[in-house]
DNA sequence: AAATGGCATTGATAAATATCAATGCCATTT
DNA sequence: AAATGGCATTGATATTTATCAATGCCATTT
């Protein structure tokens, strides 16, 4: 499945096919089965990492046992925690797979290694960044000027395929509202 | 107060002192007094902007006319719009002064000139973006897990100086609460 | 086919937060 | 000194959302 990292790498950037196998041939493909960890709060992430197949999350647990979901990753997007692998502290999340996934790996030296040998590759990961960092910002004011049912339909709007993919309880964490809540908004919308 | 700047990239960068000329050479001081807006909803945001001086808010208003406060920015931190700047689309935002301020501003074409022949700058500014995501995230985290007090709580720990110089409501606003919940939170930690 | 486990749903109730309205307090202007 | 405007505070009430508990529905396992 690494030829779908290729794909998207010969589709969000003008990395030559020579330097293209120079990052293939760094990569790490890891399977992770469907409930298993690819990264436990209180250890250090140490890699990038790129979904070619299924789904993880990101989240934390609080005192009261209840999961906070960060993030969801699908096939073509990345996934891990930047902040432990920029501070080399332990992590506070939890990232693990809610289906039978593929992951791309790339320890932190190998990829800071492309970056600077690969101009092409590192404006790729810029721009990544860059897109994540509006994406976020974006999710930041929603939370500021939404209520739950505008959330809820503004996340429909954005990821369709995802709540078909996810638990709805998951998107309730997400969404930062209960999952009694979500059922109750998603009855409630439906009649209308 | 471009040497607020200057020092600024020295700190932050390895930027030689001829780079920094360089850097300085296209860089534009302006200064906005309080209440003036740098940026208003549907005009496109052209420039990347670091404030030397006083302090600016971004900030959405909805049907209602109330206010959505997305961030602040003193000095010694960047401003500005990257979704429009990246796309060239109209900004949802609102950015203005909340003080008598000043501002640096670099222009898209001569920023990204800066970013291409300078290797050192486009590293901070890299590196600036990924302090803001990370920053981002992190504030996603508190939506989904804090009450409102505990958003309070974190924010006076994490932005101590902002509370003493920012209007309540404001901060109310950037929590994503009312003022009159902010103060009776107020009021009831202050008892304990 | 029965049993199990994980969710989603639904109802009753509680808690958190928002809304509306009134008042008070300052700093700034006149 | 008086008047003004912008906030913050406070109280009463409404609304939203969470919590707790019970039930039901499926898909998977036995």
């Amino acid at each position: 499945m690494i030829e779908v990292f290729k794909k998207y790498i010969r589709e969000k950037s003008k990395v030559s096919e020579e330097d293209l196998d120079k990052i293939i041939a760094v990569c790490q493909v890891k399977r992770v089965r469907k409930r298993q960890y690819l990264l436990q709060e209180g250890d250090v992430w140490k890699y990038n990492a790129f979904v070619t197949k299924g789904c993880v999350r990101t989240y934390t647990l609080d005192d009261k046992g209840n999961e906070h979901i960060i993030n969801f990753a699908v096939e073509n997007w990345w996934t891990g925690d930047r902040e432990s692998l920029a501070s080399g502290e332990p992590s506070i999340f939890n990232i693990d797979a809610l289906e039978d996934s593929e992951v791309v790996l790339i320890t932190k030296s190998n990829f800071e290694m492309l970056c600077a040998q690969i101009p092409a590759f590192n404006d790729m990961v810029n721009g990544i960044l860059q897109k994540s960092f509006i994406v976020a910002q974006n999710r930041i004011h929603t939370f500021i000027s939404l209520s739950a049912e505008e959330k809820y339909l503004k996340f429909l709007e954005k990821f369709p395929h995802l709540v078909m993919r996810v638990p709805q309880g998951m998107i309730a964490s997400y969404l930062g509202i209960t999952p009694e809540t979500l059922s109750r908004i998603r009855n409630q919308t439906a009649k209308k």
